[in-house]
DNA sequence: ATGGTTGAATGTCAA
């Protein structure tokens, strides 16, 4: 099984390049984050024409979560399951061939010290929650999407300059990894060491891309009885190049499974 | 140098 992450930025104003680039990778399961579309407007045939199946999460103009699947999707989840953060579109989980798999946008935080990065805090200790309420580590899980934060100094080109700032601030590393602790591994991490991978390139940096000015923002974590099955997890960085691409590209996780 | 780009929506916010 290949499963992969992509925040699209609009599925709408990508719906070309995804088709392509679905046709040409054909993974068995694909979550979307920023799909940025209420639920009746998703480009629901152009996707199913090509063999998926979708479940959706989405709102008007921002935020929207989506999971595309080769494969039946059963049991699927929408948001936390509460009415605590009601109102924002960043969760949406389903069970294929067994396997639990959660897609998560996480929030952006916007700058330190605003609500919005207070909200984000609070949202990863609800997400630690939500994690322990409904899994268990015992079973095959995978929790992947944009997660907007670049948990170490190699997984940012600046790490100096950046560090405490959004993105990159130790109160957001700390809550990332006591999520972790309930058995999950950063699949990416698991065969490649090192600063100069990333997933993200902001789009107002100068040839950015090219100078490889990144984040390494959109992960892939997997309990154990799925971590030992990974045999590869790559970033697909051309596809963050070319005719209206999104500031994120795909990572793709192979799974012997 | 405190900019720059993109998308949703048509103001201006969010990223």
């Amino acid at each position: 099984m290949r499963i992969a992450t992509f925040n699209a930025a609009s599925i709408r104003a990508r719906l070309p390049r995804l088709i392509d680039w679905l046709g040409e990778n054909e993974p068995d399961v694909l979550a979307i984050q920023e799909t940025k579309v209420e639920d009746d407007k998703f480009p629901r045939e152009e996707i199913e024409e090509l063999g998926y199946e979708i479940a959706i999460h989405g709102q008007k103009s921002w935020n929207g979560v989506a999971l595309l699947s080769r494969r039946p999707i059963t049991d699927v989840r929408h948001g936390f399951g509460d009415e605590l953060m009601p109102n924002d579109a960043r969760i949406i989980a389903g069970t294929i061939d067994g396997l639990h798999v959660i897609n998560t946008y996480v929030p952006n935080g916007s700058a330190v010290g605003s609500d919005k990065f207070e909200y984000k805090l609070r949202w990863l200790d609800r997400f630690k929650t939500y994690l322990e309420q409904n899994y268990r580590p015992d079973e095959p899980l995978i929790w992947l999407g944009d997660i907007n934060i670049a948990p170490t100094s190699d997984d940012v080109y600046d790490s100096k300059r950046f560090y405490g700032g959004v993105g990159h601030h130790p109160e957001e590393m700390e809550r990332l990894s006591r999520i972790l602790e309930f058995g999950l591994t950063d699949l990416f991490r698991v065969h490649t060491q090192g600063p100069g991978h990333y997933t993200f390139w902001d789009f107002t940096l100068p040839r950015g891309v090219d100078r490889n000015l990144g984040w390494r923002i959109d992960h892939i974590y997997a309990t154990e009885s799925v971590a030992k099955l990974c045999t590869e997890c790559v970033v697909d960085k051309a596809a963050r190049k070319g005719e209206k691409p999104s500031d994120h590209t795909f990572v793709i996780a192979t799974l012997d499974l």
